[in-house]
DNA sequence: CCCAATTTGTTCGTATGTATA
DNA sequence: TTATACATACGAACAAATTGG
């Protein structure tokens, strides 16, 4: 981060009626977002960055507030402001709520099932603001969890999101879809939609789950966003609940 | 509220390394709980809060912003803050997860189907923290949204939580169950923990929801909890998913 | 092991703006 | 209009955590 000045600009105390400290998170947003501030690193000290928009302490904390309220970005004593890392941590405590009964929680261990280049169908289209027939990415995934397989995933990707992915990328990633969104192609998830339904398990998920045709499972449509609530994966979850539950987490202060 | 000082006595600066906007926010805590604020009613002010704490006026709003991210309070500009209400609002946004899946919401219509004085068996005695055998009322209530026969609820309560709860007073609710727990028992659900499964419908739910037995439906297991994680509440909801989601709802600052 | 520098965390106080009755 | 209450913005000082010498 060279330019000072010109990544968190001087800030007119008049914008439009909004806060200043809303401005200041705008701008920060931006900066994140436009890649100024590269996921992991930390941001220049409060001072600094007070300074650079004009604006005093106590209004850019309102502003850092709200943005780690929302995951965005991770406060660290002594060290500094990051920009949050879809490191496994941060997987698990934000976007995967499946857990064993007994409340034990893990990650999953994945085999990538299938992958392929593909027309984008209708449902999927809608999800990810395309075209239907737009060219996309589709892969599935079986989840083991506590050595089980407890989860089928399909996962659509619009394919100019992606540009060069291949199953190789996929496969030889060392962390999490999520990381591997953020690392090689920028894509920072920041919040995710999810719906959930009970069906009656098809073929293929019962296949790979190991369940009978027609057993009753847990069905989750995810859709994943980015800054700006731009949709950038769609994914159907099939979850069997024999062993396992659906849990949304909480994550208020304590 | 007469004794201010009483209600809201000063604070000493040490209170084991716990930071000062803590203690305050547990003093408040202790206020609402005992029912020295009636909730509904508004809390003195800001500048009176403060003063009667020996903070600053900073450090107060810091433990009010944290109770009012919790839902424990509410503010209200040039009015005051308030402690919070189970009005059909908050129970639709904070409490009730099914929508029809067009995205439509609303409250839905409860029929009493049946309330009846038990032994409270093992799984609810767990949750809600009692011995098996202990004393318990148990009801059964169709939810109908839009018209449909959605949702089948059973609802254990421990029996000593709510001496002198009758099917009457139950049917004759202007409001929300967790409007008659908050004002006629003194009971204010702040928190519910759900863990989501598919199931086949027993014959019971299948029943009420006009569904073929063993046709997969969603099963919620609530507890909902009062301060200090106190469970009050235990619920099994059984959903019709054919034309409705479950969904939790995300409350980020925008 | 301690020290110094850096950074966030907490606390204080004040002034002004905005919404409500 | 006025009084009251929360909302925003400013600035200063010290505490606590971290890192590196």
């Amino acid at each position: 981060m060279h330019d000072l000045s010109a990544t968190f600009p001087s800030i007119a105390h008049d914008s439009g009626g909004l806060p200043l400290y809303r401005v200041v998170k705008r701008s920060l947003l931006r900066a994140i977002e436009s890649g100024a501030c590269p996921a992991g690193e930390a941001l220049p000290s409060e001072a600094t960055l007070a300074a650079s928009f004009g604006v005093s302490i106590g209004t850019l904390r309102h502003a850092v507030d709200e943005l780690v309220a929302e995951h965005i970005l991770v406060r660290r004593q002594g060290l500094g402001t990051f920009v949050a890392l879809h490191t496994e941590d941060r997987f698990l405590f934000q976007f995967f709520h499946v857990e064993r009964s007994d409340g034990l929680r893990g990650a999953p261990q994945v085999e990538l099932v299938s992958f392929a280049r593909v027309r984008i169908e209708e449902e999927e289209a809608l999800a990810l603001q395309v075209r239907p027939g737009d060219p996309a990415f589709q892969m599935d995934n079986r989840l083991l969890l506590q050595g089980r397989a407890v989860i089928h995933d399909r996962i659509t990707l619009a394919a100019n999101n992606f540009k060069g992915l291949t199953e190789r990328r996929l496969r030889e990633r060392p962390s999490t879809i999520y990381h591997l969104y953020q690392t090689e192609f920028g894509i920072t998830v920041t919040q995710a939609r999810e719906r959930a339904r009970a069906v009656a398990a098809d073929r293929t998920s019962a296949r790979l789950l190991g369940l009978p045709a027609g057993a009753p499972v847990l069905q989750l449509r995810r859709t994943a966003l980015t800054f700006g609530d731009r949709p950038v994966e769609y994914r159907v979850s099939t979850v069997n609940t024999t062993q396992h539950d659906y849990v949304q987490l909480l994550s208020r202060p304590v």
